[in-house]
DNA sequence: CCGCTTTCTTCGCACTGTGAAGAAAGCGGG
DNA sequence: CCCGCTTTCTTCACAGTGCGAAGAAAGCGG
């Protein structure tokens, strides 16, 4: 049992897998940073990252300036080493990357989708798009999709856009391909790149919120995506607001996404006779009193959904993505006015609030990060 | 560096702490079963069950009935090997206990203490009484606090009953006593408490919601204690329930603590005519309309607050405790039919909602685990 | 060229994991 | 009572990987 050296084959081992981790996000240094960052003793270190250099997942990047002494040898994680393959499921398409070992897009593909597919159906383009990327040594292939998705047992259980229900994903995926699959929310996929990638990487506790057609949350917690229980955590969308509201989608009165959403823009411009929200934005930057009102109130309603998130989960940050970011200038500041008023003090003061980095890429590149991931993880044992 | 057998000393490597979690959590079981859940080889658990016996952690006790060979014998936790001291700070008195390795309070000491003491005069006090219980091989000593706690760093960042700020607890204490201390908010420990030895053993997510003079949160993820950023976690009591409410004494407006909290009780019964709590209590039990409805609009908040948590976290569980459980008859199925109430069908449908088992004894108990669990704890490299 | 620093490697040893083989303990049938 | 069967536990030799100590390699500066 052996390490068959230059074989794809399972990292191996606790320390192993950290100083990887070490070279993959804390960029090139030298055996004897690693030792100290690792607390492992230099001539460990010796042993292992021969055997990491001989496998190819490191590489030798030349020499460190001097310090008084030998110079020191930098080693870099590399991140051609292998690929893994991310993929969004839309309602009539599925978006398809093939991402390097740092989250950079290789290729990418866009197929369309029939009406109302079939799982089979789905699984069978997914196929033919992963053969179609398919180069090199592929990991794994990760695919995100909108709903309520259990990605620690690989079921897809409940997606309106699709209309499934409780269908079984991972396991029909990774017997086609032959290589491991993973499912996740696609909004999760999204928080994943964030932090791996994007705005969340400094961060340990964050949550990232999507505003579009709905509003979407991930919650990162010690570092980690948060799913609870079965998949279901983060549904700020239908917080009440006011137990007095109008009528939500989802049977409740008042809930958060009644207030700030693309729907409720969609519904305050035709009442105010713009054709759309674009229209609508348009006039409120040309300084349009009512039209600048409606996205204030957004952002303002907004703003008292995410200070629950906040004053419950005491995050570092929050990242804001979506598409309705496009009009965050029309309303950010009410909703960062409203999120640090009054919530405690103690509480907001160090909360950091930025945009998302990575746009609409961060779905494929989360959704690829997923088989990365568990590729790199710690085994919690030693094997 | 070779095990001195018999010594006090920290666990080393993963798997002699797995095989010690095993037993401690799941029970007394034979090395085979042992092998099976732990994964490791049954001749490695020879060596270190041999060890850990040596060392008086763990005890044989007794055979298993036969399974058609040789009886297994069933080795079990020793939660007598050591103890360990909890404390909880109140604003005129000091309640602390020593606990066994198990849970079980053995020795209790109440001692008051004098307004607005100074930090060190409190932990003068607490250095007494620990010296008092101090009995035996005692492994730490663990301290509840209301207020917003580090317990990372193990400082009280504010404490409005001692009108402390910024205050080092766990330097201080630890050197007067020479034995490792550990601080916590009051309520995470009691949910500490009743994720390991009460109500929440079954569950990974739960948050233990405090009921009383404000309303406390304890969130439970992953299995573990969840702080946030900075400690600040679970501010259940200031979510905002209506933006144009009443204000509360946090400075906005409308929030939880304002409709379920003693303060909104004690309020309601003098509009009402009655001396106290415990009167409208007994009126609403004896068919008082107006008391009745008092004690249900408050279970109506709670419910919508504990909604939001449901919905954003996800949890498996809530956990009610806190004084104002005494009367949970008048309020609990109101609180429940809210929670459910059109919450997220997914979500909700699989939630438990439970009392907590461990009534004020948590607080200790608690406490105390914050050093046992601290030495348990799997070291994350190997030594 | 020599000494000094820093960086990395070699070496022997200890700990702890593994599988294979065997000893120990209990059941039940002839 | 003995023998074979099962299950449980132990012994043994060996491998992987951690460590410290010592030393080789590489660069700086006089």
């Amino acid at each position: 049992m052996g390490p068959t050296k230059g074989d794809l084959q399972l990292l191996r081992g606790h320390n192993r897998g950290l100083i990887v981790d070490l070279l993959r996000h804390r960029g090139p240094m030298s055996r004897t940073k690693l030792s100290h960052l690792s607390g492992l003793a230099p001539s460990g270190l010796t042993r292992m990252v021969r055997d990491l250099l001989a496998e190819g997942l490191i590489q030798e990047q030349g020499k460190c300036c001097s310090h008084g002494g030998r110079r020191a040898v930098l080693l870099g994680f590399n991140p051609s080493y292998a690929s893994t393959v991310g993929i969004k499921v839309e309602r009539t398409r599925i978006r398809a990357a093939r991402v390097d070992l740092a989250g950079k897009i290789l290729d990418r593909v866009d197929v369309p989708l029939p009406d109302a597919p079939s799982p089979d159906g789905v699984f069978e383009r997914i196929g033919e798009t992963v053969e179609d990327l398919r180069r090199g040594r592929v990991l794994g292939v990760g695919v995100g999709i909108s709903g309520l998705v259990d990605s620690s047992r690989g079921i897809d259980l409940y997606s309106p856009i699709l209309a499934w229900r409780h269908v079984e994903v991972t396991g029909p995926l990774s017997r086609l391909l032959g290589i491991p699959a993973w499912v996740e929310n696609d909004v999760n996929a999204l928080t994943l790149a964030e932090r791996l990638y994007g705005a969340g990487r400094p961060f340990r506790h964050f949550v990232c919120l999507t505003v579009g057609e709905g509003i979407g949350a991930g919650v990162v917690l010690q570092g980690e995506l948060y799913h609870g229980a079965f998949g279901g955590a983060g549904e700020l969308g239908h917080i009440t607001m006011d137990p007095q509201g109008p009528l939500c989608r989802c049977g409740a009165r008042g809930c958060l996404e009644v207030y700030a959403s693309d729907g409720y823009l969609e519904t305050q411009a035709h009442r105010l006779d713009f054709t759309d929200i674009a229209c609508m934005a348009k006039a409120a930057r040309n300084g349009c009193e009512l039209a600048r009102t409606t996205f204030a109130e957004m952002g303002r309603s907004l703003g008292q959904g995410a200070k629950n998130v906040v004053n419950l989960l005491n995050p570092e940050a929050l990242v804001l993505g979506g598409e309705r970011m496009e009009d965050a200038d029309l309303f950010l500041p009410e909703f960062e006015h409203e999120v640090r008023r009054n919530a405690f003090p103690e509480e907001a003061r160090d909360l950091t609030i930025l945009s998302a980095e990575l746009g609409a890429d961060g779905f494929l590149i989360g959704a690829a990060a997923l088989a990365t991931e568990s590729f790199f993880q710690l085994p919690l044992e030693a094997a």
